[in-house]
DNA sequence: ACGGGCCGTGAAAACGTTTTCAGGAAAATA
DNA sequence: TATTTTCCTGAAAACGTTTTCACGGCCCGT
């Protein structure tokens, strides 16, 4: 059914090395011939077979882009952003999520073995034992803990996590609040652990004690749990900083359920910045993660580091993340 | 570098054919051989190179999927639905969106041509003829203007487009309102188009013909667009059924921040029901598409089908949508 | 003891390309 | 005109698999 370059060479009379050499520009062909290749290619609707390509070039024009999950609007808008530079580059994008659990890593970078040209891997989850399973193509490690001196050649790109959470409870702090709450991301992911350190952080450094971490997640449901753990406690927090925004989102919504007032009765503070988070009433004030911004620069690096094959050391970016201030906070006892 | 069949049959001490009986279980091989070439693989750490094998074998265990964009909690629902599915029978996910505009859609059937086993299509903004540019592969088109004579082996999963905004229609009439208006999506979109004979149905229907129709698009600025468009008009509906609740919920923002009361004043419905509709406040009335659900659905019918060599004729499944009824909705004038 | 089936194995063909190699014709130089 | 260079072209090798084919040895029945 399909046609092949053989069926090509045949309906123009030429042999399949020309045909190749017209349909890729590769070098001179007399002007008749180039003519009758290029009708026969359109006329028979010939699409060259990638496999056969591949297999004999060392590029496949695919990304191959590793997640632990695909739900939400960070991950969405995360792929938006690789999804428009791989456009505008010819590149193709292809996709494993599902390893949130560890052990489904290994067929995911099984998966897309010899079938991209490079990676992108988010991986908060994973020890970079596991990560050195990723090996022979360019890489960008996005929000995951790789070494840099593990494999020279990838590029790392990270959020100021610790900073994030720690210039959250900062604030927190100078409007006047003395007893916090911190709600927790799963605890085997990088990030989690490294927000986590910066609310300890602040706390530490401002001499404050009476504090209560409880872990939660990265959905709204955790958040929701974590409101009946707080009212079950003799007395509420006045603000909470969470790990993550939907499951501040979660959190607010239960405990406005319960007659708790936000943000006179309790704080919050959220993380990432998702686009529900603007649209939540009250607002949420959180920490703006750039991902859409990141998933293009990290594609950029890939790309480019595919295109020249460079060689030169990875580069480790590290974001900063900007507290975006809205209604979800206030002075203590402000109402 | 990567290492080859024949690296592991010169090491296991046979032919490369006994490997490849080895690994892919195809019939028997003596004790002894087997546990050396089991031995060799795991030791060279050989992973078969998929390029090679399609390039033999019809399948790849890819199934591609095309959607205009990737952007938002609906197309992230519906990516998390298919990635389940997908996991769960070692499929991977070849993503080609970015072909919101038309000329680009050409290119996104070229990028997957040979590299999947099947394709699920989501492309309300093509015309059936564009899409018979689809061919070859099994494939599934969720909500996309595909006549079913066009081809048989083809299966179909609709939404209730019309019927969706029909229905919230009159539940908006049943409430007592006269004066309704109706801000439509993409105009050369299926979806929108549907959604938009919806209302002008339920009007009709009822004998009312004071209701305004104004273009807007998928994406909240629309709904922003739309509302200074409707304030500047000399008097309000008192209900807006809007194509779309990104859209619906820019709307809603920018009719409060005029003083506009929501529901008091202007009662809104939008459609989809994304997450954010219940977070936002007031909480957005919708119609519920189970996004989820259909990704699932239909790559369970396209696996089926690409399993079995299924010949049967194409079925055509058409989803119910559901009423939401929230916060954002209510009688004219009831505040 | 001898012929027929069965089992395990390696050689070789095939998949559809790109690219190297070498040869022939035409054009340029002497 | 003889010699070299340039240009264009086809044959063939290569990429890494799976699968068909054929061959030899073994077990079984007569």
């Amino acid at each position: 059914m399909a046609s092949t370059i053989r069926d090509v060479a045949r309906q123009a009379g030429v042999s399949i090395s020309t045909v190749s050499r017209v349909l890729n520009k590769t070098c001179a062909v007399a002007q008749d011939k180039r003519e009758r290749v290029e009708k026969a290619a359109v006329d028979l609707g010939y699409i060259p077979n990638p496999n056969a390509r591949s297999l004999l070039m060392k590029s496949t024009g695919g990304i191959g882009i590793l997640l632990p999950h695909v739900s939400g609007e960070f991950f969405s808008e995360f792929l938006t952003g690789l999804d428009e530079v791989a456009k505008n580059n010819d590149f193709f994008l292809l996709i494993s999520a599902s390893h949130d659990r560890a052990s489904e890593w290994q067929s995911s970078v099984q998966s897309v073995y010899k079938r991209v040209d490079g990676l992108i891997v988010m991986a908060p989850q994973l020890t970079p034992r596991q990560l050195n399973l990723v090996t022979d193509v360019p890489t960008v490690f996005v929000n995951t803990p790789v070494a840099p001196r593990d494999r020279q050649l990838v590029d790392i790109i990270n959020f100021d996590n610790l900073g994030g959470t720690r210039a959250a409870t900062e604030y927190l702090i100078e409007l006047g609040h003395r007893k916090l709450a911190y709600l927790a991301g799963p605890e085997r992911a990088f990030d989690a652990r490294e927000r986590r350190i910066g609310f300890v952080a602040a706390m530490d450094a401002a001499g404050l004690e009476d504090y209560t971490i409880l872990q939660a997640g990265y959905v709204q449901e955790a958040g929701r749990a974590a409101a009946t753990t707080l009212l079950a406690m003799e007395d509420l927090p006045t603000a909470v900083v969470v790990a993550n925004d939907y499951c501040a989102l979660g959190l607010a919504s239960e405990l406005m359920a319960s007659g708790v007032r936000i943000p006179e009765d309790v704080s919050i503070i959220g993380f990432d910045n998702v686009p529900s988070a603007a649209f939540a009433r009250p607002s949420l004030t959180t920490l703006s993660v750039p991902i859409r911004e990141v998933g293009m620069q990290a594609l950029e690096m890939l790309i480019s580091r595919i295109r020249l094959s460079d060689e030169s050391p990875g580069r480790t970016v590290n974001l900063p993340v900007e507290l975006v201030v809205r209604e979800s906070t206030s002075t203590p006892l402000a109402g």
